[in-house]
DNA sequence: ACTAAAGATGCATAATAAATGCATGTTTTG
DNA sequence: CAAAACATGCATTTATTATGCATCTTTAGT
């Protein structure tokens, strides 16, 4: 029960986006090179973010990338469903399961899923933000 | 976010061993032709429960397996505990993170991951065996 | 217009983990 | 002692994830 890099590296590019002072822009390589992790998950996991209004992009010299939103307004639920490929914990059909209707549990399991999604719920970028990482930002530099 | 086949094999196992009349015992072999599934795994997976205690197993000719407690008293979380390698949703140390201390993430994480089995711990594997799945196997023969 | 910076996209490969199969050993009944 | 059935280890296959590479598009600056 893991979840993908690509989650996390989500996670990631938001906390480093959140982390700058306004205005600023920052490049892919930026983040990577913070977190050395590959550019070109970044790239992927960044466009995903653009699609859904969460990160502006920039392009050409001088572009970059920004938050397109307030930390506050990003919910780390919306990010989790983005970029979990699934989220049923079984297929009962893959392997076609002879008792599939005469069995509570898919039901227990899929409201087991509810409870973990309900409870990033609240929770939003400006939570997992600290100062801190602005800080260790600065300091990169 | 999926759990593995393991997981579900052995809640398959379990359903079937727990739709016998009491006093039957059943093979591996049973199972398997049951569910159409690799013998190899429900082999290691019984054997994990044997281990744990939820299953009795008799060696050779005229042996076979059946549940060593009520089905009331196997728990649906004990199961996933047991089956489940990795309960951690994101290993930070993996690709070493830098943020690591500064984040929230991990914690807000592990209290969704706690959201989850929570909501599995009042289950029982006599919850989801009904009695449609007994008589299902009295079909079958 | 040209060039370089930087994002956008697609495809190929590598690494990892899961699933499956095969072979062999051990126990027990008849 | 032979056959049934569980027990165990190892090899192979498959699926998924992760990574790398190549190329295209956009835009600022000269
Ligand atoms: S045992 Fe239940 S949950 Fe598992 S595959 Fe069969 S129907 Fe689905
Ligand atoms: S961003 Fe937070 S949760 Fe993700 S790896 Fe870094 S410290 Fe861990």
């Amino acid at each position: 029960m893991k979840l993908s890099k690509h989650t996390d590296y989500a996670f990631r590019s938001l906390i480093f986006l959140a982390g700058q002072p306004p205005g600023q822009r920052v490049t892919i390589q930026d983040i990577c090179d913070f977190y050395t992790i590959s550019p070109n998950h970044v790239s992927k996991v960044i466009m995903q973010l653009v699609r859904r209004g969460e990160v502006e992009s920039v392009r050409g010299k001088g572009g970059g990338l920004s938050l397109a939103r307030a930390p506050e307004e990003i919910s780390l639920l919306d990010i989790v469903r983005e970029f979990e490929t699934t989220l049923q914990p079984i297929d009962c059909a893959e392997q076609p399961c002879r008792i599939i209707g005469n069995c509570a549990l898919q039901g227990i399991l899929g409201s087991a899923v509810e409870a973990f999604l309900e409870s990033l719920a609240p929770y939003t970028l400006a939570d997992i933000t600290s100062s801190e990482v602005q800080v260790l930002r600065l300091q990169a530099d």
